[in-house]
DNA sequence: TTTAATTTAAAACAACCGTTCGAAATCCAG
DNA sequence: CTGGATTTCGAACGGTTGTTTTAAATTAAA
């Protein structure tokens, strides 16, 4: 499983063949029909067991402050960015399935991140003091947790742009501070947007 | 080269055949080694031909008061998610290009997406009255092109989340007018962080 | 019309793919 | 130790891959 994380995070489910994965596992290439049934089978298992990157947090308790829940949305978002390349493979697994989607993405779209999306848009109608969520809050939601992923997706490319904005555990730390502080500002601005429009 | 352009921007590089391609087109196996060498040279024919999906504003204007040069950015940034599949094909394909790199992305950063995050990140050290940028503006600079990008590369993802959001010219305009706002709230709100770390 | 160059076409190529098979090897209760 | 079940292994299978070969068709100039 270990080896099949690192093959399939670094090239792919297409570019990784099953005689790669027996050699960096150092088994027979007939062990992942055998256990797996097929290759496929071998990377559903792989995608499914790793660790949902998209933790299950309660960020949206309404006994938290706004600038609270964002601090907690951020930080427990970029958290596994810290962790050592076992979750940045997680990560990249998964962000590679957005793109080249072989259909486990789909299932962990519905299971993981609608949620997470559903949560973030209650904490913004509460703050923007809605009944419910409208166009202009849903797009605020989505860019607000745009914000975090794209962080993770273009990791490499944020690194070669500029090395030192995402090296080390207090650079992301402070990379979370800032998101969460540029999202206050979002929805601030937002409300001051909605009161003019009311007033107009 | 249209049938090239579809077939990877749907299926990508690997999972397209040279049989598909050449079906697809109404043309012999054999055409795309006879004109193209092999199967890599068609794809980078294709990537390179395609209009590049980074166009060359000149945003950064210093005539421009920053909100215009927000509004240019998303403007121009957005614009070609308006036009037809054509255009989002080739969006597809260069996203698809950052998370399966072939070595033609390495060479589309340095060109393409760095002079713009150097533009933007002009109008930024101008914004907060700096001299040269630092980290934070470099923080900041990163996430407000993000956003752009995220609008991009997650399209499908968010018009699974909320279908109007990113339906007809109309919506894609009035996305790009709020992530100016939001870039604008982000901008005023680092710059009143900023005053408040120098007062303290 | 002839002739040389270019383009198309089908077939064949070797290499690799995921998977299966049957025989060894290993394990583990009785 | 024995015998049945489980696991490992190398070999081989059929199929697809990208590419090449060779010959036919087409083009264009002389």
């Amino acid at each position: 499983m270990a080896a099949g994380l690192k093959l399939f995070s670094e090239h792919g489910f297409e570019k990784t063949s099953v005689r790669a994965l027996a050699q960096a596992a150092q088994v027979n290439v007939a062990a992942v029909s055998y256990y797996f049934g097929d290759k496929a089978g071998f990377y559903r298992a792989v995608f499914t067991d790793s660790v949902s990157p998209f933790r299950e947090t309660a960020f949206d308790d309404p006994a938290f402050g706004l600038d609270e829940a964002l601090d907690r949305f951020y930080g427990d978002f970029l958290e596994p960015l810290k962790a050592g390349d076992d979750i940045r493979m997680v990560m990249k697994l998964h962000f590679r399935e957005m793109v080249q989607p072989t259909g486990a993405w789909q299932a962990a779209l519905e299971s993981d991140v609608r949620p997470q999306h559903k949560a973030l848009l209650r904490v913004l109608t509460r703050a923007l003091g809605l009944r419910r969520p409208d166009l202009d809050a849903q797009r605020l939601a989505v860019t607000i947790a745009g914000m975090a992923v794209h962080v993770f997706v273009f990791q490499d490319d944020v690194e070669a742009l500029c090395p030192l904005l995402l090296s080390g555990p207090k650079s992301i730390d402070a990379m979370a501070d800032r998101l969460a502080g540029y999202a206050m500002s979002m929805i601030e601005g937002e409300q001051r947007r909605r009161a003019a429009e009311i007033a107009r």
